[in-house]
DNA sequence: TAAAAACTAGTGGTTTTCCACGATATCTTA
DNA sequence: TAAGATATCGTGGAAAACCACTAGTTTTTA
């Protein structure tokens, strides 16, 4: 296990990035490695190679959505956790923001001592809520936040190499498998994720993480 | 030769023209003159008789194209030097707006010394450009940006349909087209994203963002 | 204005997907 | 141990995707 973690900032304010910036200087564990206040300067890091663990993202960028952003970002960086910053605790923006990879919600005055059990939770696979914000009852009751399908062992196989754009008859290579059963796992994923074709599978494998881990 | 030159910025984003102002104070002999919000106020501006040396350029306002105003700009006040601000650094956009007028390209996080050193350049008659702007398109791999490759009009609509999960025959009627031309769109979209069939296509399109914007 | 790019549409294929069935074997667990 | 879930494989067929061409028209750009 690491013994440091980096966290990096980005929102369009730089107040609130000084402000993280500030009270973080009071855990060396967690230490502060950038703000940024556009995507693209993110960007710009993250393609230069640099190692990244959180990410606190503001929800309202400039002229971004940033649960849009979210979802790019976790597409791209799927180990990345991302923490969303907001004010606001709707529910459905709360929701909306966790299945699209988010890992945690706070509000943007937290303290350190939240942030800090915010970063070691989403760190231990968790998801980190504010005390304040209540999911809604009825969609509470499965597990923390997603009802993923849950997929068997094979099906997993198979979407995996589906997504490496292999053929039905080259999985069944691959797998020693009949191209018949193949096909039936297969049907059960098109079933499982309520998909028409293989466009619809995709989608929802990459918007929903479904294959992670 | 003049000790200071007055600079001003056109940008919608009050945020943009604060941060570049605040960046100037520590450049006595380049005084922030003047922020607008909109041409209009800009032309009110010069056509009050006020001068101006330097005029740093949002590519992006929110109604107008950036680089269109740039070529207005540019015809009506030849000796002034127009500097843009983006961070849209493609190679084709860049050539764009040197073409039309621009002397200058930075992105939207510039440093004060960067600036200093636009300013500098262009006023000795030297065009100065970022520098993670290239403009040869093949160097683009050595960007820190990804290349994504450019779709036509048509290949947009179609992609958007494929993602929505429609078969050719469906989008070919939606669209009042032949199956034959959808065909025809879904295999540049492959070629053009080196895909081998839709799977990788899809992928590539919600990885990289393709259809954004 | 000439060249290039985009858009259109076709022929005639092969391959792959997707569907609707049925059916046996194994593994898990209540 | 019986039920249920998982894994396996089959047939047959319709629909869709994909491929390799050609080629005329329109729009854009140099």
């Amino acid at each position: 296990m690491k013994k440091t973690y980096s966290i990096a900032v980005l929102d369009d304010h730089a107040l609130i990035i000084e402000a993280i910036k500030s009270l973080l200087q009071g855990a060396p564990d967690f230490p502060f490695t950038e703000g940024f206040q556009t995507y693209e300067a993110f960007q710009a890091y993250l393609a230069s190679g640099k190692e990244l663990d959180i990410l606190l993202l503001d929800i309202q960028l400039e002229n971004q959505d940033g649960i849009k952003l979210c979802e790019k970002i976790h597409l791209q960086h799927p180990n990345l956790r991302i923490i969303m910053l907001s004010s606001n605790t709707q529910p459905h923006v709360v929701m909306d923001a966790l299945k699209k990879g988010a890992k945690g919600f706070l509000p943007k005055n937290v303290s350190l001592a939240e942030l800090k059990e915010a970063f070691r939770e989403t760190l231990n696979g968790k998801t980190y809520l504010h005390k304040d914000i209540s999911l809604i009852p009825s969609e509470r009751k499965t597990s923390r936040f997603d009802y993923l399908p849950k997929l068997t062992r094979r099906e997993k196989e198979v979407l995996k190499l589906i997504l490496e754009e292999m053929t039905t008859t080259e999985i069944a290579e691959k797998l020693f498998l009949s191209p018949s059963t193949v096909e039936t796992h297969r049907a059960s994923l098109f079933s499982k994720t309520n998909s028409k074709n293989v466009v619809g599978l995709i989608k929802y494998t990459l918007e929903k993480g479904l294959l992670e881990d």
